[in-house]
DNA sequence: ACGAGAAAAAATGTGCACATTTTTTGACTA
DNA sequence: TAGTCAAAAAATGTGCACATTTTTTCTCGT
């Protein structure tokens, strides 16, 4: 008879960053609410992994910021004050004033035309009210935008604030497009193409 | 009979911190050089504490991109390219550079206040030939300019983008002063107090 | 002597048992 | 009916034993 996969007691290292996706995915996707508590021994059953697999997962989280972990007492789901998350669109925006000052110098045909391309689709969600889209792709365009500058370290950056505003996005809906106004990324492609300094 | 400091069967979570900030500042200095193997038992018997906080403080480590760690192969101090360290330090100037434009417009008389008091000690300290001294000033100089700002997020990129470039130094000493010329520093005051667009 | 391969040693990875702490439960009193 | 305190239950923290992998050492044959 062949084992259900219950045990692994071979070495897996790959599990540890599917576990990781798997909690981060949640998180980004709005599926762990605010304030929610994360037991690990519930964890490590609902995923059919080890405690410590959950633990080591929860404590890279933390280190990302993601979740918050208090000594003793076990880790949460974050519940932002509307001063943390300010400070997390505005370090967005402080970032991506320094990415699109940069991007003006190397700005390519090829890049424009990637950025339009992305516009259009934008463009197109937001027609058909497909709210879901509409906020994954304003992210994606923000990633398209320093990803552009071909700098590691920029994009990492980028993508951690992403990932943290998007639980905040689920906390207050109505700021979920609080980044950018109705047609900013627009502007911002308009502008890039002109040359201006912003 | 009192027992010497030997086991410490109860939860001291403190000691995390502390055994991570040893290697960090160990990092820091340069007195972990570039490739050096950290072997968790060398470094658990060195600094007296169980083997298992060491791998903790080692991940910890390896999710600020301060060490590599290589599955089954252990952790190592770093030996980036040319390449990682200048990407390191375009990034750093990038984001300065949102950073200046943004605090251009909250300037303070106290904010000047303190970057002038800064900048004298740095121009002290480059007279007088203090290349330690030197070093550690320009860092603080950048966490100076981003604390500015208030944004904790902001500030811990910049300690990150520093933190990682400390290692950098040891490599390339040349490359030391890499980010800032010779007095770019004071360029920077000057032309926020002119109230620059830079 | 030198390289290939096997055995031994060393190092890393993982689950588990147990200690400690926190939270819940429940009984008792005013 | 609350409020308080203690016991029990649940959850987190930690070292350790053992499995697995890597590295070193040793042996042997050409």
């Amino acid at each position: 008879m062949t084992k259900t996969l219950q045990r692994t007691p071979k070495a897996i290292p790959e599990l540890d960053d599917a576990v990781y996706e798997r909690l981060s995915n949640a998180l980004m996707e709005g599926r762990l609410k605010a304030g929610t508590k994360l037991a690990e021994h519930r964890l490590a059953s609902a995923l059919g992994v080890s405690r410590e697999r959950i633990r080591k997962a929860l404590h890279r989280l933390a280190a990302d910021r993601r979740i918050d972990i208090i000594p003793n007492k076990g880790a949460r789901v974050p519940s932002p004050t509307v001063e943390e998350i300010s400070a997390v669109y505005e370090a967005h925006r402080t970032l991506e004033a320094g990415v699109l000052l940069q991007l003006g110098r190397s700005l390519t045909p090829e890049i424009v035309e990637t950025l339009e391309n992305h516009l259009k689709k934008e463009r197109e969600a937001a027609r058909s009210g497909d709210r879901a889209s509409s906020i994954r792709l304003s992210g994606q365009f923000h990633i398209l935008l320093v990803d552009a500058l071909g700098n590691e370290e920029l994009s990492r950056f980028i993508r951690d604030l992403l990932s943290r505003s998007s639980i905040m996005v689920s906390l207050y809906e109505h700021a979920a497009q609080s980044v950018c106004g109705v047609d900013e990324h627009g502007a911002i492609v308009a502008a890039l193409k002109n040359g201006d300094a912003m």
